[in-house]
DNA sequence: CTGATTATTTATCTTATGTTAAATTTTACT
DNA sequence: AGTAAAATTTAACATAAGATAAATAATCAG
């Protein structure tokens, strides 16, 4: 848990009593490579912190496989358009390595937010965070070129080139792979 | 302040004493059709929500002027870029129509946090809120055509083409001002 | 109401990215 | 290690959207 307590309290430090209660509704989970860890059509009731390994989440549109996001060692990651619509989520999460994962029951969490508004605090500025670089995101994809996204995420991400397969980094771009490969070719 | 009340408790019901809370923060902002409500490279102190009319938030990329999203009646805007980060926006809100705005100071309010945990739930939900919408905002834009991203915005949203220039449509859907003629031309 | 400004459309040409298919390289399994 | 499968690259052609410029339409100020 030390890990998790770590990355909380870069949001909101919590108190002894906190941690405890957060404590109780966390337990590991050990994910092999290339596994769904959560997967499309169920509603999301879990948020993800990751310990070790990568994860993605993605969906499918026209049959054709579309890698929404990555996330690392020391994130969490949940699908929000679930967790906080309570609708069930088109798309699925997958680890893309060996990962070990605590898993958060996100109903049991909404619940303590009753009686700790330090963890509801918490929990606000976490997702606060992943908002702004969702808008970011927005961004980025929109008014940058392909080939300009392509050297950020080089730039400033350079450990998803390393170690996601380019077929996924390729959607997440919003390009295909023969786009992709093309891009990297130049130069 | 009515407005404000009914839109808050679409999300979270407030106490009196809540209400009265916010209402001492609020104040009511008249701006007059392409007028800055905001301007570029300030901090963001403040959420609006609009009463009567139609903001936007645009920036600049390339010297080009973007649009990157709407707000109508019963909606509230703010550039959370900066307002979760403290850091200056480069983006502006302008109002497109003369409008009557109810301005909330962020810093005042974030302070009330500490005393109403209820109201703190309130913004909490109403942000969760817009960052769903982004997220599916994120999806829209890298996977559909341009001539879909139109269409679903004529069939979903249709009075922001009866009420917003084209040449700001076009920056929103990411493309130029001629192809969107172009799409709007089929058929 | 009129002229001037601004917004929108149309036309032409260019370019980035998509599509399909094949070649090559890498990875994984026995 | 050797083979099959998967991932990546390369090639050739197609297409959607960009750029620029000009024409038309709509809006606004006096």
């Amino acid at each position: 848990m030390n890990e998790l307590i770590t990355y909380f309290n870069k949001y909101n430090t919590l108190s002894e009593n906190a941690i405890k209660a957060i404590s109780e509704i966390c337990k590991p989970v050990n994910i092999k490579k290339n596994q769904d860890l959560q997967s499309i059509g169920h509603t999301c009731r879990t948020i993800y912190f990751i310990k070790k390994g990568v994860a993605r989440i993605y969906y499918f549109k026209d049959d054709i496989e579309i890698t929404e996001c990555f996330a690392f060692e020391n994130a969490i990651i949940a699908r929000v358009e679930s967790l906080f619509t309570g609708k069930p989520s088109r798309k699925a999460i997958q680890m893309v390595e060996n990962s070990e994962l605590i898993a958060i029951n996100s109903t049991k969490l909404f619940d303590l937010y009753d009686t700790f508004p330090e963890i509801e605090r918490l929990f606000r500025k976490i997702f606060e965070a992943a908002y702004v670089d969702t808008v970011n995101r927005v961004e980025s994809i929109q008014f940058h070129s392909a080939e300009e996204r392509y050297n950020t995420l080089l730039k400033e991400n350079s450990n998803v080139l390393q170690r996601v397969p380019l077929k996924y980094v390729a959607s997440y771009l919003g390009i295909t792979q023969v786009s992709l490969s093309r891009i990297r070719g130049i130069r």
